[in-house]
DNA sequence: GCCCAGGTGATTA
DNA sequence: TAATCACCTGGG
């Protein structure tokens, strides 16, 4: 189905850092899995899309992409004297903030600590392909996001074959407790963001920049930012050490304009 | 072959 | 509370 979309460029989504299963298998045709889907996207132009998927499917993707929300709005939050802000937001243009799984993004995150954006993928794909469910369709096979219980399966030598290192014990404790029912995933969005994050610090392998990741990405706590080395150098030499109380509001957005930005271009 | 990667938990003072 | 350190392993 065609859809128009304004504010929208996989490509800068994709490549982002917040999500780590969408691919360009050929340009502008894009492969994303999320949860336990699979969707086919063609961008036909800057703002016209070809999703490959049945409209009843379309309500999940319009709230993974969260299309309700007005991107604008975001852009207008720079200053007008703050040039570097203004150069990021340009560049990312099309940036948005995915509505993503809460376990899949916990999970991916664990994973994501003291590596590259690169070697994160290949260990998800490992793990997918590993214990998550085929999908065979007319594009391929792709392997979903596994539950839990599938990660159980797996014995930690097949763990540790993903390439997870040292998380591989953060992942099964987390899954065996997941599995048990110690974490209400759902019921932490009613959570202020002080507490998500409080409840989040809980699982082992989690620390303040996952914790803050998963708050953003799965929770969509737009005022949350994740601090990174990146974000560190940006603040410590654009903003002196902190973040300007006028981006506080939208600070987990700022963010991700920086951090499309400067990882692609360092600092300048 | 070397160095570092979107960090975290444990230990120490 | 703050500083220091080890940690698996894949990429550049």
């Amino acid at each position: 189905m065609i859809k128009k979309i304004k504010n929208m460029n996989l490509r800068t989504i994709a490549n982002s850092g917040q999500c780590f299963r969408m691919n360009e298998a050929y340009e502008n045709v894009f492969d994303i899995l999320a949860n336990d889907r699979y969707l086919r996207v063609r961008v036909l132009s800057s703002d016209t899309f070809d999703f490959d998927c049945e409209s009843y499917e379309f309500k999940f993707y319009s709230n993974y992409f969260d299309l309700d929300d007005n991107y604008s709005k975001y852009k207008k939050v720079c200053k007008k004297n703050d040039t570097f802000l203004k150069k990021c937001i340009d560049f990312s243009s099309g940036l948005r903030i995915l509505n993503q799984d809460k376990f899949e993004t916990i999970i991916s995150f664990i994973i994501s600590q003291r590596k590259s954006v690169k070697a994160i993928q290949t260990s998800i794909e490992r793990l997918c392909k590993l214990s998550g469910k085929k999908i065979v369709n007319k594009y391929g096979t792709f392997y979903a996001f596994p539950s839990a219980k599938e990660i159980l399966k797996l014995n930690k030598t097949k763990l540790l074959s993903c390439g997870m290192g040292y998380r591989t014990d953060y992942i099964l404790d987390f899954c065996k407790d997941y599995a048990m029912g110690k974490y209400d995933l759902e019921s932490f969005s009613k959570l202020s963001d002080d507490a998500l994050i409080e409840e989040l610090l809980k699982i082992k392998g989690v620390g303040i920049k996952v914790a803050s990741c998963v708050a953003l990405f799965a929770y969509h706590r737009m005022s949350i930012c994740p601090v990174d080395v990146w974000i560190n150098r940006v603040l410590e030499q654009k903003y002196n050490g902190k973040i300007p109380d006028v981006y506080k509001k939208y600070a987990g957005m700022i963010q991700q304009y920086w951090f499309n930005y400067t990882r692609i271009n360092k600092l300048s």
